[in-house]
DNA sequence: TGATACTTGACTATTTTAGTCAGGTTTATA
DNA sequence: TATAAACCTGACTAAAATAGTCAAGTATCA
């Protein structure tokens, strides 16, 4: 059971890009020496993240990239969701008419994992950049 | 962020388990065969499940395997501990005197991944085989 | 003593991940 | 208007993890 660090890099990324951008905006050159990602890397997650509008792009000499919305409304679900991360942590495969397992029931187990999707789903709609810049500057880490 | 199979197929057989094993030892080629798991597999899975000691196994005619303690005090944690399915969302690398990004503090989320982690080994600590046969009896499944 | 069932370990195809690489296009500014 | 900084795109790939399979046992009950 892991996190892609697709996502991991996605929410770093976001937090550094979070404190810097209130200047001017924020190349992903700095970000990547910052956080130590590679550029290549980053510019594949940005262009997710620019296409579900959780960032703007800035072109030209002094270009990068700036927030589009509000560090409040920004939950860890809308950027995982939009790298990709999906959290199903089990998929039961929907075969026409049959259950998981290729039966007609329901696998044994089925109401738990979906039970364990909504109670992580629940931990990433709660948690938005805002906090975790918080925890940042709090903790002056 | 997936669980994997052998996490899956765990927690299946063990429900299955449960349910049968009252009468005498329940052989895999049974579980096999209802929850719609490889044999070899399942042999696999049950090694490790013995070794932690959350089964026992009846040898010779008739055999198979019968739980090793209460329904209500396996709870998830311990059947994905045996079968080695780890949460871990996230591996911050601990280099020598490193934080995570090589560089000497922690990476900016890494409070969050603990705190994610803890939310959802929360989760499997709260749920046992008790918890997840009752369910299964209750909605006839 | 044979059938049944557990036990072990090696092996492998497939998929996913985590990037790299190459070759662009756009735009601010000197 | 030239040029460098920065974005943009898509193809490619090495390495790791996953999800099993396969083969060759050993133990024990009836």
């Amino acid at each position: 059971m892991k996190l892609t660090s697709k996502g991991r890099y996605a929410v770093m990324a976001l937090v550094d890009l979070a404190r810097f951008d209130n200047i001017s905006p924020v190349s992903l050159r700095d970000i990547s020496l910052r956080q130590g990602i590679s550029l290549d890397y980053l510019e594949q997650i940005f262009s997710k993240l620019r296409k579900k509008e959780i960032v703007k792009s800035v072109r030209g000499t002094q270009g990068g990239y700036v927030l589009n919305k509000k560090t409040k409304e920004i939950k860890l679900t809308i950027i995982f969701d939009a790298v990709d991360e999906k959290v199903k942590t089990v998929q039961c495969k929907k075969e026409s008419k049959k259950g998981c397992n290729g039966k007609l029931t329901k696998c044994v187990t089925h109401n738990l994992w979906d039970d364990l999707d909504k109670h992580i789903n629940n931990f990433f709609e709660q948690k938005s950049l805002e906090d975790l810049v918080k925890n940042n500057i709090e903790k002056r880490i």
